[in-house]
RNA sequence: GCUCGGGUGGCGAAACCGGUAGACGCGAGGGACUUAAAAUCCCUUGGGCCAAAGCCCAUGCGGGUUCGAUCCCCGCCCCGAGCACCA
């Protein structure tokens, strides 16, 4: 056998040269505009869509391109199929990100995002993706952001843009505004300096009055299991009920709400907690009380937000005032603790300290009253607790007067509607989900279209007078002058009032670069046309998007923002579907040397050189074989040349198959079994994205095809060259060259697989005793019972393990024999 | 703490519906070719016992269901990601 496969040797591969064939190939795509779909016209559509890059200073890095040959490998996958593929790609250019490198190496960032705009296309083009270069877009380029000004414009208009006061993490050092990320343990990420909270007028978008409906469609969406997991806790639905606790303060009568889930504790509630924002808080302050209370108010006002959730230790202080338990009609007192979130909920809570860990803990540090109100099946209500009992599955209820006795469930109701008629409560439901705070006191975005006008308000600039460009400014860093960079800048920002003509005042915040990307994917069918943010037609073509991929910290942000935006402008009658995306899938992550891949652990990989050294197609099909894509895996250099060999074998068998006098027969019975049997796991491994083993199964047939000392056919290599061309896009199309054929593979199609010859005749059946594998068979494909046990008797290896009469036969027609005694 | 993933050879992994555990690849060992090396090609490669035929053990740990469990159920341990005082 040493001489096996000396029909296909190395000579053959000397003349593939990755670099050469792939930029012979680059350049005729780009020639040819092979990756360019006709939008209007395309009867099959098929919208394959990747998450856009932010363009990053250092380049794409292995992570990206992971994200994008993935997709491009179904985009190509569906082009094959016969679809008119768009896989278009643009940056995601504004932000924070850019914003603070620009600072940090003190450049502009206009200047900036070109120069790596062009870097990542020239790495992009380099990688042999399918994107349609002619529909690109930047979100920072104003053809594209006055359109996110329209968005807003369409929300303001809906009612569904609002302003109000809310918190913001403020670095005093700094003199500046920061992002959450940028708050590490409380304090600032630059100076270290610990950041405190300030109270600013912002600009928020109503998504949470759209919770319900954003938390029911995702039952129908073809989705990432995960992904869809990781939005319902975000939207946070539960049910229980508003409860209203009376109060007479100076012979005033008030009343405190409260939400619960627990309503069938309210017998348990022994005091009551506000938050220190909640607006009664004032009025409920006793006089002996005021300093304590004032203090701990400034004390809790100071503390960032960040900071403040994570602190576990109970602090709070007493009002002095006491309100009335509606179901005991005792007086309970009243406290203020910043354990209770003013976000959520009613910013009041009635703590039931017997049945929740938090409020016990709480009432243990200060001494309240605990009482039990639910127990265990069989336990003494007088039992004391030296801990919260929350079980609720097998709680029965006690102290509570006529509802001793019921389970927790019945409990809820029963006593929701004793409140009801008495006007103390209702059943409500809350969600976790709060408004999205769309204001940025930045610079690196686009202007909020609004001008402030003494008379009349806040006026919306005028769709006709968009956009609102952001000025380039030199001293655009966050000093200490406390406000947006752009409020440094009175020429730009002083403008006439759009309704009255007075002199106004534009907004100086810029927007979220959540709100840029939560509409790009309506862009892109529509990149050129002006007068529109998007087609009507073309939209009606392309949307919603087929097949969506993406990373999963993406998951909850990104994918809601662009479902509401979906759906707001659904409502308004502009698009004709209320979701995005039909269907998505999350990657995996790529990691290096066991770690994540990031900047200050200095291991990110900046995939050039690999390519440079393997070639871009074995870059590719290397990234897909490492492991699953919904998974990702470790990125090792040792193991790409494995992936390089399979290359040059390809490249080899085809070069023989293609020159050889008397390859043109229909190939050889067994090995063209193989191949229809490849054709219809690799058909199969591509929708559902299970790339690795697409591959193996490839790799699997080339073991075959050079198994021997034989030359291969045509028929054997012509249909390989298909399949591979999703993952080594280059190859093919030079290997389809060679064989003569006319044309870009990619508009060759799908080889069709024969079901009759990819199914075996004879198969291994798998004879075990007593569950226990004994031996295999060959036998006929449609083998019965009795003829599979006649011939595993036969056989004395693996009769001898037959001890005495089979008490049971299991039998799996194909698969196996189990001969139970 | 909660939610979602995951734990399989020296390593990355496969096993799609409960039916041969380890496909495919890397690495390692041996061999062919070569003056030599690289490249290429061939063979071996989970662990143990044995001269061999063969047998036993093995999918994080402990139980269970089943003729049969990497897969299903119960109870733990560990790793990764996200959320985190949400009443």
């Amino acid at each position: 056998m040493n001489e096996a496969g000396n029909s296909i040797r190395n000579e053959e591969t000397a003349g593939y040269d990755p670099a050469s064939v792939e930029l012979k190939w680059q350049q005729s795509w780009s020639e040819r505009r092979t990756n360019e779909t006709d939008v209007a016209q395309a009867p099959d559509p098929f919208y394959a869509l990747m998450m856009f890059p932010y363009p990053s200073a250092e380049g794409l890095h292995v992570g990206n391109l992971f994200a994008f040959v993935g997709n491009d490998i179904y985009g190509r996958f569906q082009r094959l199929q016969g679809h008119n593929v768009f896989e278009p790609l643009g940056y995601d250019a504004f932000g924070i990100h850019s914003e603070n490198y620009a600072l940090k190496i003190g450049r502009h960032p206009m200047d900036l995002i070109p120069q790596n705009i062009a870097n990542f296309r020239r790495q992009l083009e380099r990688a042999g993706l399918m994107v349609d270069w002619s529909k690109t877009l930047s979100t920072t380029d104003p053809e594209y952001y006055k359109w996110t000004q329209w968005v807003f414009l369409q929300l303001l208009k809906q009612g569904l843009a609002y302003k109000k006061q809310a918190a913001v993490n403020w670095c005093p050092s700094c003199k500046t505004v920061l992002a959450n990320e940028q708050v590490i343990g409380g304090a600032c990420e630059r100076c270290d300096t610990p950041v405190e909270q300030r109270f600013l007028s912002q600009w928020f978008f109503r998504i949470s009055d759209y919770a319900q409906r954003l938390l029911t469609n995702l039952d129908k969406l073809d989705w990432s299991e995960s992904t869809k997991t990781a939005q319902r806790n975000w939207i946070g639905r539960s049910e229980g009920a508003e409860i209203s606790f009376p109060v007479k303060r100076n012979g005033e009568e008030m009343a405190i709400r409260v939400f619960t889930t627990r309503p069938d504790t309210v017998f348990g509630a022994t005091y009551l907690v506000l938050a220190p924002e909640h607006p009664l808080v004032g009025s409920l302050t006793g006089a002996l009380h005021k300093s304590a209370i004032e203090q701990y108010l400034a004390r809790s006002a100071k503390q960032d937000v960040v900071t403040r959730k994570s602190n576990t230790d109970k602090t709070g202080v007493f009002t002095g005032s006491y309100a009335t338990n509606p179901a005991t009609g005792e007086e309970i007192p009243i406290w203020i603790s910043d354990y209770v979130l003013m976000e959520y909920g009613t910013g009041a809570i009635m703590a039931v300290p017997g049945h929740d860990e938090r409020d016990f803990e709480f009432a243990t540090v200060f001494g309240l009253p605990i009482v039990r109100v639910v127990c265990a099946q069989g336990e003494e209500p007088s039992a004391p607790l030296t801990e919260a009992f929350t079980e609720n599955e097998r709680g029965i209820i006690v102290n509570s007067g006529k509802f001793d006795g019921m389970t927790v469930a019945t409990a809820k109701r029963e006593i929701v509607s004793m409140l009801e008629r008495k006007g103390a409560g209702r059943a409500v439901v809350n969600y976790r989900l709060h408004d999205w705070c769309i204001s940025r006191q930045r610079y690196w975005g686009p202007p909020i279209p609004i001008i402030y006008c003494d008379d009349c308000g806040a006026v919306p600039v005028s769709e006709k007078d968009l956009p609102v460009v952001l000025p380039h400014v030199e001293d655009f860093k966050p000093d200490d002058s406390g406000v947006s960079p752009l409020a440094r800048h009175e020429d730009w920002y002083r403008v006439a009032c759009p309704k009255c003509g007075k002199m106004g005042r534009r907004e100086t915040d810029v927007s979220d670069t959540f709100l840029d990307s939560a509409w790009y994917f309506l862009r892109y069918p529509s990149v050129g046309i002006d007068e529109v943010p998007f087609d009507s037609a073309l939209t009606q073509k392309w949307l919603p998007v087929n097949s969506y991929i993406g990373g999963n910290e993406h998951a909850v942000l990104h994918l809601l923002y662009s479902r509401f935006v979906t759906m707001v402008l659904h409502d308004m009658g502009i698009l004709g579907f209320e979701e995005p995306f039909t269907r998505f899938r999350a990657h995996g992550l790529i990691i290096r040397n066991g770690a994540k891949m990031s900047k200050s652990r200095g291991n990110v990989v900046i995939p050039d050189q690999y390519i440079e050294k393997w070639g871009a197609d074995a870059v590719r099909t290397y990234l897909m074989f490492l492991g699953p894509f919904e998974e990702g895996g470790d990125f090792r250099d040792a193991s790409i040349s494995g992936v390089k060999r399979f290359l040059d074998r390809l490249w080899a068998s085809v070069m023989v198959a293609s020159e050889s006098e008397d390859a043109n027969g229909t190939g050889d019975h067994d090995v063209m079994r193989k191949l229809h049997q490849t054709i219809r796991k690799v058909g199969d491994d591509i929708p559902r994205l299970s790339y690795n083993t697409a591959v193996a199964a490839m790799m699997e047939y080339m073991n075959a095809l050079r198994r021997g000392e034989r030359t291969p056919a045509r028929a054997e290599v012509e249909p390989l060259v298909q399949l591979v061309a999703p993952f080594a896009p280059h190859i093919a199309e030079e290997l389809w060259e060679k064989l003569g054929k006319e044309g870009s593979v990619f508009d060759a199609g799908w080889p069709a697989f024969d079901s009759a010859l990819a199914s075996d005749e004879k198969i291994e059946l798998v004879v075990q005793v007593n569950g226990k594998t004994r031996g295999k068979l060959s036998v006929p494909r449609d083998i019965t019972q009795d003829d599979a046990v006649a011939a595993a008797m036969k056989e004395q290896t693996l009769s001898k393990f037959v001890i005495g009469a089979p008490r049971k036969i299991v039998f799996v027609p194909g698969r196996l024999l189990n001969i139970v005694v």
